[in-house]
DNA sequence: TCGTTAAAGGTAGTATGCTTACAATACGTG
DNA sequence: CACGTATTGTAAGCATACTACCTTTAACGA
């Protein structure tokens, strides 16, 4: 073990990754071909009907181009449509389909239980602990990332 | 803000996105071209010279295909020596060039430092508490993950 | 109205980080 | 020694997650 192993920027690649293997292990036990930026996409565009492609990004954190590819393969998956704003005919209008709606429903639940299971080497207090420092230096970093997060007012 | 936010999912990935943009800020900084796993393979192989590729990915817990790519752009700049152990043919022994223990003695420091940026919203006692907290929830899920980190005996 | 600026989405290119599959090689037991 | 098995590296393919750049379109000031 050296010290490397200690430093914040391992650790936190070390629990992403096994935060994401989980996520892939559950949505496998449902049959269901569904990544995280998926699922974050579905539920910020269930809760904001309509927005484009360039707000979805700031709302769940990733970049244009990322969520551009993201919203092609749930458009191909039936889960998305995509039209042309004719208010403002650079952006594209983003609605949940009735399937993107059921499967968003089906796998709230799933996804909500599962976060546990990412922490569960720590007591329900550690847990509650790390998700207060976690938010609390995400928040103070978010500027730091590429694809900052951009709450709307 | 959604409940979303509040998921060490997110949380954890933001904070892995936060990292990674101050990793390549720093690498910037210094005019160099250098990726996390680079950094961690260098270090890795700086320990332990002569090791093959499938020993650095459980060492810095990645999988073989992964640090195959790696160890390929590392051969490119120069840095690593990659060639057939005669031992056993099927591995490659990997070898820092002495441009690659120059590039990771500069860049230690570096690397150590920014460290504490990426979790500079959190106070001394904060910190120290978050990587105790990460370091339990790493090793915990270790075997979750699609690469856990095998330690040399 | 014209010209500058800015924003949205796209393409191309790079690097992770995986999966599956396969060739070559080593190793085990019968 | 032969045969089945395991391991190393790699190829092909997919999905993030970016950068840099370009086109289209909108907004805004003079």
């Amino acid at each position: 073990m050296t010290i490397f192993h200690r430093m914040p920027g391992h650790l936190i690649r070390r629990l992403n990754q096994i935060a994401v293997s989980i996520f892939q292990d559950r949505m496998q036990g449902l049959g269901l071909d569904l990544t995280p930026v998926q699922f974050a996409a579905l539920d910020a565009l269930s809760d904001n009907p309509g927005i484009d492609q360039a707000t979805l990004a700031g709302m769940i954190a990733h970049d244009r181009v990322t969520i551009g590819g993201v919203v092609d393969r749930l458009q191909t998956k039936g889960l998305v449509t995509r039209s042309v704003n004719e208010k403002d005919r650079r952006s594209r209008r983003l609605v949940l389909t009735e399937a993107g709606e059921a499967m968003l429903a089906r796998i709230v639940p799933v996804v909500s239980d599962l976060q546990d299971e990412i922490l569960c080497g720590l007591s329900d207090d550690e847990r509650a602990a790390f998700i207060a420092l976690a938010s609390k230096a995400a928040e103070a970093g978010n500027d730091r990332s590429r694809a900052p997060l951009k709450i709307r007012a």
